[in-house]
Order: C-alpha cells, then sequence, then structure tokens
DNA sequence: GAACTGTGTTGAGGCAGGTTAACAATCCTG
DNA sequence: CAGGATTGTTAACCTGCCTCAACACAGTTC
C-alpha cells in the first residue's frame, strides 16, 4: 500500500507550479518572463531560476535559451492554467462554502492547488456553483447548513455516523500547544 | 506574495506524516512499532527509516534508541491522528459528497492530508454530516445537487460568476495528451 | 569605446529524503 | 554456547531545490 510514495512523482512538484504560474502571470503582466522577473515575483534566487528552468526545459515544459526569453510550451500552459483554475475553485469552495477565513482559504488553496486530480477540481467547481446559485434548494440549503451543528457534541448522541470508535471531531480540534500560556 | 514558500515550513512533511502514521498503526496493530516493520509498512529500506526516526526525534514526535523501541510523543500521537482524520474526512468528502471514484478519493484525501489546516477539516466533517444527513433540506440538496449542470456550458449563457474572463471549466477538463492515440 | 549597471549563468555547498552495501547488535535454536 | 538469521546502524551516494559568490554577457552613458 504505497499511494503515499506517487507524492514525489506528481507531474509537476508545488516549486514548479509555482514557476508555471510565475511565468504565466508574468507573460500576462508585462508581456514577458525574464530570470530576474521570474526571481523577484517567487523571492528566490536567480540562480535558482536558472537552474529550475533547466529542469522545466527537460520535462518540455518551457522553452528557455541562454540568455534568450522564457516561454511556456503547450504543456506548460495547459499545467499553469489548471492550477491557476484549480486555486480559484479551491479559494472559493473554502471560503464561501465552507466559510473558513480569507487567508486560512487561501493558503490551504496555495498548498494543495497541484494536488487535486481533475475529477476532484470539476466537482467542486459544479458543487460550489450549485450552493451558490439561485436555485431554490441552494438558498434553503445555505440557511440550514448555517444552523447545523457544529461539533459531534452536537450531533444526536452516539449517532455521529462518520466517526468511528472515536469522534473525528475531537482529533481535529487544534487542542493548546504543550507550554501554552496563550491569551 | 509568497505564501507558497512556506509549503517547506508545514509542521511535518508528507514524508514525516506517514512515518507518524505508520507508527501509529503498526502500535495499534501489533503492539510495537520496529524499524523493519516501518520499512515494510511504508516500502522504504531500513535505514531510510532510521534516519527519518532520528529526524523526528529532533523535532519531538517520536522517541528511539539505538537498537530500542520507537514511540510516538505526544506531539507526534496527536499529528498522527490528526492526519488520520484529516484523510477520513477527505475521502469522506470526496467520495460521498462529491461523487468522485474511491481511487481517486484515496488518491487525493493521501496527498493532502497533512496540508489542510484544522479549520478546513472541521468544516469539512460539519459539511459532509449535514448533506449526509436526514434533515429534509438535506435530501433534497441531494437530490437536487446530482440534476444540476455538468459544466458551464450547461449554465445560463454568459452567467458563469465563479469564471471570470475565462471558463475555468474549461482549463479543470484534461484534454487528450499530445501524441494521443489513446482508446 | 571604456566603464558602469543590470541581467544571466556557473559552481560549490546545504538540507531533505531516499537508495545500496557493509557491518554491528540481537535473538533463536540445536 | 556457537552459528545463523533477523534486525538495526552507518557510510557513501543520488536527486530536488534552494543559497551565495563569482563571473559572463548586454545595454547604457559619457
Amino acid at each position: 500500500m504505497d499511494i503515499w510514495k506517487r507524492f514525489g512523482e506528481k507531474e509537476v512538484s508545488h516549486s514548479m507550479a509555482h514557476y508555471l504560474q510565475a511565468v504565466a502571470a508574468l507573460k500576462s503582466d508585462k508581456g514577458h518572463a525574464r530570470v530576474v522577473d521570474i526571481a523577484d515575483h517567487l523571492g528566490v534566487s536567480k540562480s535558482g531560476v536558472t537552474s529550475m528552468l533547466r529542469s522545466l526545459q527537460s520535462r518540455g515544459l518551457v522553452t528557455h535559451e541562454r540568455y534568450g526569453a522564457v516561454e511556456l510550451t503547450p504543456s506548460g500552459q495547459r499545467l499553469a492554467s489548471r492550477t491557476e483554475s484549480n486555486r480559484r475553485v479551491l479559494t472559493m469552495f473554502l471560503s464561501e462554502i465552507l466559510g473558513v477565513p480569507e487567508a486560512v482559504a487561501s493558503e490551504d488553496a496555495c498548498m494543495i492547488e497541484h494536488l487535486v486530480s481533475p475529477e476532484v477540481s470539476i466537482e467542486l467547481l459544479r458543487l460550489t456553483t450549485f450552493v451558490r446559485s439561485k436555485h431554490p434548494v441552494a438558498a434553503q440549503f445555505r440557511d440550514a447548513y448555517k444552523a447545523s451543528p457544529r461539533s459531534c457534541a452536537e450531533h444526536a448522541p452516539g449517532a455521529c455516523e462518520l466517526c468511528g470508535e472515536t469522534c473525528l471531531h475531537e482529533s481535529l480540534v487544534c487542542e493548546p500547544k504543550d507550554g501554552g500560556a496563550e491569551v
């Protein structure tokens, strides 16, 4: 059972995804993406950019000749825009449907944008669209959900279908850290 | 703007999360977690385990003396069970609410289980519980959602609120790969 | 056209997380 | 208790992704 090892075999790593997005963003903002722009945009060194570009080029995601322009290949472009869309869908879902704070939504979206599969993204978009829609059931749903219980403790006793023997909610809640005399 | 760099500064990495989960699982299955068990469980070499244990120990997540037993510390235990709960919540949400195939749900859950913040997990559990519940609105919702449009193309023309200038759905869909003469 | 400034590349090095090979410790059994 | 099998550690090495320092190229400016 080693699904977990496929983490390292993803099409692109977290870093790569952000390099591709940076190139796409710079292209559309300034019309071109130079090494120094990418470096500034991502907050890494120019040499880091150079070596990452080599790596991206070897995967056929960008083109880049010495001292020359950086361009996304079609697959690079596709990956960049898919990642970007994933981020938007995730952020929207997390903040508007789940209702977590903007900052949390953005951060979580950034962490997982390159990891969710297309199937999940598509369904997430569909769910988000539907819940936000004018459909009468969607409106009812939003109200009823707002009023729904916040923890297993508030469920009918012993009726927590999701949790097995132990309450999932409890292990999700952040206990105070060890030395924590936080206010 | 470099949220993206915090990826590497997470409490634990993907690998670490799985080592912790492995230790927890072995402890509860066999009563003990030895190096070789962890190695088998995760499909890595024993030496890899030894060095990862050193790293986890330095972070205060496990205890392990030479040739001795491996134990989770309280923080290690907490992290392991939070990750495990995240996985369960995510899998449930992805497969039952979004309706993606089991295999996809499991894989995606595994990829992101250690990355989602507690706030998101908690709300995800709440949403999942509510949608699955006997609440009359939940039942209506499930039906209406099942019938909801699958793509922007089916939305009222030009009324795709989520997508900005370009349709998100289009960029999420997997186009056929370059050389693809797949059946 | 020499000098200065900005841009890009190379090289050496660090840390994480894996590998294999060799060896050390422990345990099991005749 | 000797030998062999199992278990655990170390050492050397690899890749990914980053850093800094040094150098190469390009574009002003005088």
